[in-house]
DNA sequence: TTAGTATATGAGCATATAATCACATAGTAA
DNA sequence: TTACTATGTGATTATATGCTCATATACTAA
């Protein structure tokens, strides 16, 4: 069974994939790999809406994913562990097994 | 402006992240990393019901993250993409950061 | 055949998440 | 001061997700 330390870890680490796991917050961090950018720049660059960005940014704070800072009028997010990229490299593979698990079905028609 | 094909990726990618993003998901996987498993199994070691591990599970199969295989009355499952445990080293180095910046919190109190 | 076991799934309910709109706040600049 | 801009947030609604129970399916063994 598990202990009580590893059922915690777990909650925590679904925390921070739950905040990773939506199409426009992946779009952010893959955005913000380039460099720190503010919330205007970024609803554009996505196209949504500024009020449904900043809320998909503070998801992402809260989790420890972003930080940002202040500069005038805007606030302006940046990656916090540059990690969170390489993370995408191992979903790409999970892509690709799966082009290949169909090209597999194909052969078999 | 974000092309149609981003997009597509994003919400590909976004699926495989929601696939991880749950606790039990993780222990599971946590689980399998150390070779394959039938359901009854994982849903003793982790602590829950049958039915609800069986549905877990199938949505990691959906996702590409699992795959199986029929042993008699057992169903046994495997991890698919053994990278799926690199990204929990990623998410460590996330939680290890959030209590770098909490014991800073605590100093500046 | 019957009984038993492992797994999967439909229905129902509770909760969580996401998007939108309207409004509030905070800084800028005239 | 007023007007403007960037951001954040409360309220609402729609949708998605997760859990439980009951039931269905499939295999085993007597």
């Amino acid at each position: 069974m598990l202990s009580k330390t590893k059922r915690l870890l777990f909650e925590k680490q679904a925390e921070i994939a739950k905040a990773i796991a939506h199409p426009l917050r992946i779009a952010i961090v893959d955005f913000l790999k380039d460099g720190e950018q503010c919330v205007c720049d970024i609803a554009e660059h996505i196209g949504a809406e500024r009020s449904n960005v900043s809320r998909h940014l503070s998801v992402m704070v809260n989790a420890g994913l972003l930080g940002f800072r202040k500069k005038g009028l805007k606030v302006i997010y940046k990656l916090k562990t540059p990690c969170i990229v390489d993370f995408f490299s191992c979903v790409s593979d999970v892509l690709k097994q799966q082009v290949r698990d169909n090209e597999k079905l194909l052969k078999a028609l």
